[in-house]
DNA sequence: TATTGTTATACTCTATAACTATA
DNA sequence: TATAGTTATAGAGTATAACAATA
């Protein structure tokens, strides 16, 4: 992996003129930051989104904490719920995580009397995931809850705009295929 | 294929008994699921994030390594930047990261010699981070390749469609003070 | 040969406790 | 007493390699 730094850079360098503004540029003084300027970053998609999406597991987190799950397991059950017989593999392929990393996940879901496994009817190499009858209700719950932490944690927006946020952030993660 | 609205309950279609008889084999019990259905995740504003971040991130990792910077390297070298004197716990503030990691990303930026340090004015505990001479034109580069990553990270956007899912996720983490 | 699920393991990222020197 | 920076370390999250059973 190359690595570039201006030290060892084989190219000759504009000479380092920066000076955009006066406040900024003295690099011999020792200044105080008032206020942090943010603005830069403030026009990366990639910031932002990273931002949002700490602050809507920061608020997850807790208020799903009475359910004992956090945003992933939670995808996983949502996910076995409403495609009953659904495989590991299938699991990772749609919320991208790896197979070695969802097994002890299943584990721990079986062990809670939530999920149970059976057999393919047509690959006896895979097994099909299934919501056992007491998880129904309890993760209709589940989702009753994330759905309101959603809206609590974007309570700012109106549910066009959330519409239209979502919209256009499935167009990012949506358009790798 | 049935679509399921993602709020109606989740309904399984087997009978409410969990104790399969190995005799009869009813083929109800076990499904292949064919299509994932994903429809209520995609409801979910906090998955929408967390999965168009991950996305941005995939492009961002290969497309800076030939700068030896990873996404909050990146930030952190920006802020120092843009903000003269800034001290690592307005770094940390500022990028909600805690100043028991941010301590090996400094000395690291200081090997390079990328960043330094010098005494605060005021406060003798604290040291107000400068970018050093050489790292300003090389991380204005670093910048355009940034900004160009977020570009093709996104490229399904109008310049429009960007400016608007910007300001709906400030709206998100800049709304919790 | 390729794929599903699994184990073991390593690596990265994030979090906690405790210390020092200053305020 | 509180804060800035640091150290050490623990824990969570993510990654790779290799294997058995099956396709």
């Amino acid at each position: 992996m190359p690595e570039r730094s201006p030290t060892d850079s084989p190219r000759p360098r504009r000479p380092a003129k920066t000076s955009t503004s006066a406040a900024k540029a003295a690099p011999v003084v020792e200044q105080v930051v008032e206020q942090v300027d943010t603005s830069y970053l403030e026009t990366l998609i990639g910031y932002n989104t990273r931002r949002a999406a700490l602050a809507i597991i920061a608020e997850f987190l807790p208020g799903m904490a009475a359910f004992g799950l956090r945003p992933v397991e939670f995808s996983v059950l949502v996910l076995i719920a409403d495609n009953p017989g659904i495989t590991a593999r299938q699991l990772c392929d749609t919320l991208d995580i790896l197979p070695p990393n969802l097994v002890g996940m299943i584990k721990d879901l079986e062990k809670r009397g939530l999920v149970e496994k059976r057999n393919h009817p047509n690959d006896r190499r895979a097994q099909g995931l299934y919501l056992r009858e007491a998880g129904n209700t309890w993760l209709q719950e589940a989702r009753q809850t994330a759905t309101e932490l959603e809206i609590k944690a974007s309570n700012r927006l109106s549910t066009t705009e959330r519409k239209t946020l979502m919209r256009l952030l499935q167009k990012i993660y949506l358009s790798e295929q």
